[in-house]
DNA sequence: CTTGCTGCAAAAGTTTTGCACACGT
DNA sequence: ACGTGTGCAAAACTTTTGCAGCAAG
């Protein structure tokens, strides 16, 4: 959590975060620098757990020694996509959710649609599916999304126990 | 196209769309009315191909004798999605999408990573596997979508070309 | 030093809402 | 007549962008 206050102190941060270096070679590569404030958004990206949403980031670094605008957040965002290192869901159609997905399959997701729960459910089948279904309309197949609504055992009790 | 102008003319109305009866009792029941303006939008949405979103229609909605105002259009949606006519579908995080689902089963779509070309893919396996999915966490079933994001035989041919 | 980065505030984009007036039941 | 709907413009909301000063390589 705070093993990567500084920027100059890479090789500790390189062993227990392997991606932050991923993602330092993404950004030399592009002629790009790797600032405090993308390190500090990269290591709260790696801190989440689940899906994420820019406004939750930039939440948690608004405190003093980690600030970070706004601006930034959806700026540095934008790099982490491109560096495969975070992919969009698409669970809600009002802001845009994040996971990490670097070294990681798709996934699906399984959202309660009363609590907004989400679980994350890896499954083999998914991949033969979506390779199943490009071939039949010949298309390459690039990645895939499954989101399953469904009520959560919490959310059926509590919707019993209002009737 | 022309079937629905006026609202005093509702058994042609309701032969050739039935669904506009279900929309009408719909609004009955919730005490809402069946206004002009509503039976011009369901109106387009049934005339949608595929896939659409709230700016597509209101585009559609512009001449002199079919203005409708945006606000009036995602006021409706909202309407028609309540009345399970149609659903949102998340395709892209930048606008809501949605189609038509009445009377249909949930689908799948291809995604052409390039284009934005969608093909829907209806698949009897889908049902299956959410329910499965549902099952192994004790979720209910509620609805499910797929997104398979691909390359197209088009795009892809494109691309080689471009090389 | 050169070039890119940050923060701020303003802009841009879609979607929502308040209000006065119009319309369906 | 009553209560709901509509259009307009303004508001709300997330996300983007322009710009002046700052920092990384």
């Amino acid at each position: 959590m705070d093993g990567m206050k500084s920027t100059a102190d890479p090789p500790i941060d390189e062993q227990i975060f392997p991606i932050c270096a991923i993602f330092r070679r993404f950004l030399k590569k592009k002629g790009l620098k790797f600032t405090r404030e993308r390190a500090l958004i990269l290591d709260a990206v790696l801190n989440q757990e689940g899906v994420f949403e820019a406004d939750q980031l930039t939440d948690q670094l608004r405190d003093d020694d980690t600030k970070v605008s706004k601006a930034t957040v959806y700026r540095t965002l934008k790099h982490l996509q491109e560096a495969k290192i975070i992919s969009e869901v698409l669970i809600d159609a009002k802001y845009a959710h994040y996971e990490l997905t670097f070294g990681r399959q798709p996934q699906g997701h399984l959202v309660c649609v009363e609590s907004g729960e989400v679980i994350e459910i890896p499954s083999p089948w998914l991949d033969a599916l979506s390779d199943k279904l490009c071939a039949e309309h010949d298309f390459t197949p690039v990645s895939y999304r499954l989101v399953i609504y469904g009520l959560s055992p919490k959310a059926r009790e509590r919707r019993e126990a209002a009737k």
